[in-house]
DNA sequence: CTAATATATGAACAAGTGTTCTTTTGTCTA
DNA sequence: TAGACAAAAGAACACTTGTTCATATATTAG
């Protein structure tokens, strides 16, 4: 008998509700997505929606929970580990991230969160926190450790990390708006890794 | 006798809503900066708003034309000028892009094209090209040089501008949110320095 | 000063918003 | 089969939205 957190009741209704208003927060916004939208595009009245919610809120918090719960894992060991050999690290974590930028769920989650980041204040505490400094801190980690062992030149590993992030941030940026607008992303579809070369390139003793 | 485009009337309700909605849509976004909020805070009743405008969406039109016109001004000798001697180019560039990321006018324009940038298919297109495919283009250029006088390594110019404006994106991004909250940005404030000392120890010969 | 014009008001509109009822329907349990 | 409970519908609410219109008030021109 297994115990998810979730309750373990028949939330099938519940569990629309969320899905839908997943891809509706995230593509018109939580202004723009109406209750009504929301229930009519799940199949039922507005007015069923509280049955399951308390409020249009209640959804918002129970969807933005998704943003930033990315199974993002890299093991602090792996790290370690990788690490000491340089640029595997760059590329297993490059290509990590480049899977994030492509997956359905993350690429909706993604453009909740840039849809919302100036108008949630807790939002861009949270961007802050889970999107900027926790990256910071594992690639950081990692250079620190390259510097170790003389595999690239000595500096500020908080700095290096930063200019690391920043382009793949922007890569992930430019790809989410094209395929928003589901024009092509061959343009751009190995930048990821031509990031990862240059850098290496850059950095390297 | 100065001709200005924008008419030589007496339009100073005019130019009042402009500068109001320019505040609230960069705050609020298009849906939320509502016709009466507007129009209480230049002071008028909702009504009047429709003596100088067709409608909402003229009047964020009107405002939203300021986002691509920043006097971003290096001109094309200057460019390469500049470039023929490296480092001080790259100077010059990001100092100017620093400015337009503190410059309240500019700052302003910036939030809107985030705050809108999903929402607004127009404006993904303006800003692929103007924000991204310009910048590319004039530093890639420049780039272009400096490969020409030996002063950097050889390799893809658009690749090098790609990595070079993408770090400034991101950190015009987060000085962007740290200002919208009033945080203090003593802890980024050189981080554009810091990308030109970086990123010329990367690529200079 | 008077007439014409521009700009303001205040009320109203139709449509949309989130939310709350009461009533009906369905589903599981005793 | 009867009763209990969860979930649905449908109507209504108070409020906000963008916009319009008739009317009043300034401002300007002859």
């Amino acid at each position: 008998m297994p115990i998810t957190t979730t309750s373990t009741k028949n939330n099938k209704t519940k569990d629309k509700i969320l899905k839908v208003s997943t891809v509706l927060f995230s593509k018109l916004g939580y202004k723009g997505a109406s209750v009504r939208k929301i229930a009519s595009e799940v199949g039922i009245r507005e007015s069923a929606l509280y049955n399951h919610f308390e409020n249009k809120e209640e959804i918002f918090l129970e969807v933005a929970k998704g943003i930033f719960s990315s199974p993002f894992s890299l093991e602090h060991e792996e790290v370690a580990e990788l690490a000491a050999r340089g640029k595997p690290f760059l590329q297993k974590f490059t290509m990590q991230y480049k899977m994030l930028t492509f997956d359905k769920g993350n690429e909706d989650m993604f453009r909740l969160l840039m849809i919302e980041l100036f108008q949630n204040k807790e939002l861009r505490a949270q961007f802050m926190q889970e999107f900027h400094a926790k990256n910071i801190k594992v690639l950081s980690e990692a250079f620190f450790i390259m510097m170790q062992n003389s595999l690239i030149h000595s500096s500020d590993p908080m700095l290096v990390a930063y200019e690391y992030i920043s382009t793949l941030f922007y890569i992930r940026l430019q790809i989410t708006l094209m395929r928003f607008d589901s024009n092509s992303t061959d343009s751009i579809s190995t930048q990821f890794e031509k990031h990862v070369e240059f850098f290496w390139e850059s950095i390297k003793v």
